[in-house]
DNA sequence: CGCATCCGATTACTCGTGTAATCCGTAAGT
DNA sequence: ACTTACGGATTACACGAGTAATCGGATGCG
């Protein structure tokens, strides 16, 4: 399994975008970002290309511009990211971190009640 | 609600120790961190500096060192980071981590029990 | 054809973090 | 008392991330 490249704050959010629809033009996304973040379109573009080096986007060659496409999935970089946290903060399982909100009360008896329904399909 | 400073990765190894046990003096801290991780004394010393300043840490006057102790509890702690994760990285809510764990079939059966277990007891 | 424009590439600069080493005062051993 | 060792405070330094601006080539408008 390929390595999954370490995707910061800001990065997320790009990635997102693209995972939700790809590929698209950096013109595309920036107007996609405008919305959520407040970053100059500069700024964009500095994420796209860390992003490309990193391995996590490719592109293509589209007349004068590129279209951007996600070469990682987002499965992968949830489950990394994931594994990173739980085990900063959990010691590496999700129980701890359940049983931290339960005991925390800060799911609703709704939310307790749609997460037991998750676990029972899956 | 007092303010939950930032906790980087590393320091977190650091509140971990304290969280267990405290107050001690920098010397027992790094001799418990000496076994997880391999930092020089110099680095944890570094660390308890950082992490008084943002106030995760206080410190009392023992003699001619200081025995430190948390000012924030561990479960401020990891309700601040897990928002922070969730909503990077699953868009704010547990539903989805969850979600993906179980359509990632990372959870074998006898986790998804005690899971399910742990949201009726809650 | 020349100038303005659009776009990717390169450069910039500050902060937090990881990872220490040096400095300096004090306590302790000889 | 002198030296040494310990311990906190200060300083160091490279790298990633946030947030952009500038450079340089192609492109289209006039």
């Amino acid at each position: 399994m390929k390595t999954i490249p370490r995707i910061s704050d800001a990065e997320w959010a790009v990635m997102k975008v693209l995972w939700n629809r790809a590929p698209l033009p950096a013109t595309e996304i920036i107007e996609a970002l405008a919305t959520s973040e407040s970053w100059a379109p500069k700024t964009v573009k500095t994420l796209l290309n860390r992003l490309v080096k990193k391995g996590a986007l490719g592109f293509a060659q589209e007349g004068r511009a590129y279209l951007y496409l996600p070469m990682v999935t987002e499965a992968a970089c949830a489950t990394a990211a994931s594994e990173a946290f739980l085990s900063r903060v959990f010691g590496g399982s999700l129980r701890p971190m359940l049983a931290h909100f339960v005991g925390e009360k800060r799911l609703s008896a709704k939310e307790v009640k749609e997460l037991k329904r998750l676990l029972e399909d899956g």
